[in-house]
DNA sequence: ACAGTTTCCCGTAAATGC
DNA sequence: TGCATTTACGGGAAACTG
């Protein structure tokens, strides 16, 4: 029996920042014969973890012990839900800190443990069990990183509690981590990449190395760029989750091309097609590019300075696009975007993404919004395309899921369930 | 000797928000003979408040106990500053709340003791003194409504501690209240208010209500709008302060202009003539209004939608200003403000505060930003207008800066200095 | 000096209390 | 139930600490 996970942050399960509250639960999975007494069960925090094995020592702040209870729901199981448990970091244990600091903190991999002790027919019987490995971060600004921790571990290993496994990470598959990253998008923005958007990936990622190793995906900056390519991707995912959701989930957003596949895939469309992207040069940024015709027939691209959070949340990416209009001298002004690409109508498209009322030129309300604009120039050089070649499909993943709302056995024949 | 005061919350003392730090110092005025042991400090909150004088009861959740000191840079007084102080509330004490709740949480005022006990030719002297009443906050969203009572009192009354107060306080003039609010601009935003916007103001509170109660300026709505006098002008000097600093300090902000006085300024302007004002109709907002002619000579107003923090958070207003275009049917846009009231050039006057690069037709740059624009238009209804009368001149405010970093005798002869 | 990490705390949203 | 007040915590920035 599955529940929804209770974690941490929305959806991101087994990453606990110090000073927040977090949840955490677990079942009986046996029925045990009669036992009068309560029935308690007690967790611990990096329980018996030999020193030196983590360079920061947490403790739970808050009230660590709790009564088991039959489950309202479920065949009468026991169970106990840990509610606002909080985690505090032990300051200068023994002057100076254990490990000498080869990993980041969100690399250092923790845990949970639980325990109960009862007597059958004068028999003591020890429960003990524990979570699977956790991160622990102090500010949300390490939220990113530790997500891709806790992605890699469950997507490469199967062991309950390696908790050296960031010392040498294993490498991944193409074929692995774009099942991984589709289901980030499915599960936190809705909707997963299609074929076309993980080959575009793939292909950024592939066509500079030969390896998915975790340093290079999580660690290491994309060449030419001040952050790494998770970093790129998890902005991506923000802004979408923030500001482009309604957009996204209609597939509208066309999203990793690059700016000579645009070209290629703009070049013999009709003169206003346009399509969305994300930045490549910027984090958490989108911008819609459009083909026309100069007066001698040449081909003309055109885009926008990527919108990022800030511009977003002032005018909604739908309404910018149908308010998007470009002054150039002497012009009446007029909106460049005709087609989503290939070619939908733009309002057939957008229409009931609209928010606010559209801009009329004259009218009786008081304050009537215009718009927000730019434009750019681009240059006009159309680049080689090569055509893109699905490597699978991604469909629905609920594997990871599983592995996070895990299943564990525990040492004797009695089994306990956990859910963080 | 004064010194800089160290408030909670940047340039505004005597109110503490539950969990946060705060800073607090005592001096001693006069030299003691010879004291061979350490002179211990005792802080207390609320020390021997009468039972059901306050609602709420809070304690000193850090160590409040500390040895005096010879100060650095004075004449070797003897001194300690408090730091990393922190409140707490104290929970259901006897169950129940003491007071009765007539007044709201900013209007119970607490205070500050300072205790110190030493030995001098075996004469046991006490020393003991306390603060201003300070408000104790929660939450920064009451903090308008702290301030409030803090200038209010210190305004109103000389009284070293009065703690009811706010059970009924006293009116203030209209001379008294310009005072404070312009020293609030000029303290927080760099610039006071000049005459004309003082006689703007007191025009707008005058004309309602006849007496300056607290009531009625920090609490009752303005009739009509679902806020008070106070959050409204307190809205506005936060928009100052995060978005207009530049702008405001160069008085170009006319600011409290009803729209009837606009009309009148401006109509007798050249075409383009425009102004800034704040929103009467909606907390924290700025507007731009301009005179045009109609094809048959008519007067006519235009006004846009009040920009608020989030609009001026995506691009700065002066360079809203000079981007500012209006599009209508088929005609060439073009920026409709051209001079700043009365008859300042736009450039000329925001020449220097323009912050990106301008938009001009076509540029190289790979990402030219074009605009924010927005446009309403106004009826074209003249009001009457009378020509300003200044109650009193602004010119600088120290004074209530002295009242709040003040200076108390204490019961015996000897004498402590308190800030806060 | 600096980078990785934590702390601080505003401001919004949600929860709680009355 | 609605309003007043507190709590929660994301997010940006400052402070800390090797």
């Amino acid at each position: 029996e599955k529940q929804p996970c209770m974690p941490t942050h929305p959806q991101k399960p087994l990453i606990i920042k110090t000073g927040v509250q977090f949840t955490t639960k677990v079942r009986l999975l046996v029925k045990l014969p009669e036992v009068d007494y309560q029935l308690k069960v007690k967790t611990t925090f990096d329980k018996d973890l030999p020193p030196g094995r983590v360079s920061r020592q947490f403790f739970i702040l808050t009230n660590n012990t709790k009564v088991m209870d039959i489950e309202d729901y479920s065949n009468g199981c026991l169970s106990v839900e840990f509610r606002h448990l909080q985690l505090k970091e032990k300051k200068y244990i023994n002057g100076t800190k254990g490990n000498e600091g080869l990993l980041s903190v969100t690399e250092e991999l923790h845990y949970l443990s639980f325990e109960a002790c009862f007597t059958v027919q004068g028999l003591t019987i020890d429960l003990e069990t524990c979570s699977l490995p956790l991160v622990v971060i102090s500010n949300v600004s390490q939220l990113p990183g530790g997500w891709a921790s806790v992605m890699w571990y469950n997507l490469l290993t199967d062991e309950p509690r390696n908790l050296a496994f960031f010392g040498n990470p294993p490498r991944a598959t193409w074929s692995q981590l774009s099942e991984v990253l589709s289901w980030q998008f499915s599960t936190f923005a809705g909707q997963g990449l299609n074929r076309e958007q993980l080959t575009m990936l793939g292909e950024k990622l592939l066509g500079m190395f030969c390896i998915l190793c975790y340093s290079i995906l999580f660690k290491e900056n994309i060449p030419g760029k001040p952050f790494g390519f998770w970093m790129w991707l998890d902005s991506i995912l923000e802004l979408i989750k923030k500001h482009l959701l309604p957009v996204w989930n209609e597939n509208f957003i066309m999203g990793f091309v690059s700016k000579e596949m645009e070209r290629c895939l703009l070049k013999d469309r009709r003169p206003g097609t346009f399509l969305l992207r994300f930045s490549e040069s910027h984090l958490g940024g989108i911008t819609f590019t459009w083909v026309e015709h100069n007066d001698n027939g040449e081909v003309k691209f055109n885009s926008v300075e990527p919108y990022t959070k800030n511009r977003l949340s002032a005018l909604p990416f739908a309404d910018i696009i149908r308010d998007y209009k470009v002054i150039s001298d002497g012009v009446v002004p007029e909106n460049p975007l005709k087609f989503l690409y290939p070619d939908i109508p733009k309002d057939e498209a957008f229409g009931r993404l609209y928010n606010s009322q559209p801009s009329k030129g004259e009218s009786a309300k008081p304050f009537l919004h215009l718009e927000l604009m730019s434009y750019s120039h681009a240059s006009t050089t159309p680049l080689s395309c090569q055509s893109p070649e699905p490597p699978m499909t991604p469909g629905e993943f609920n594997m990871l899921n599983e592995h996070l709302c895990f299943d564990i056995d525990t040492v004797s024949l009695h089994s306990l369930y956990i859910l963080i």
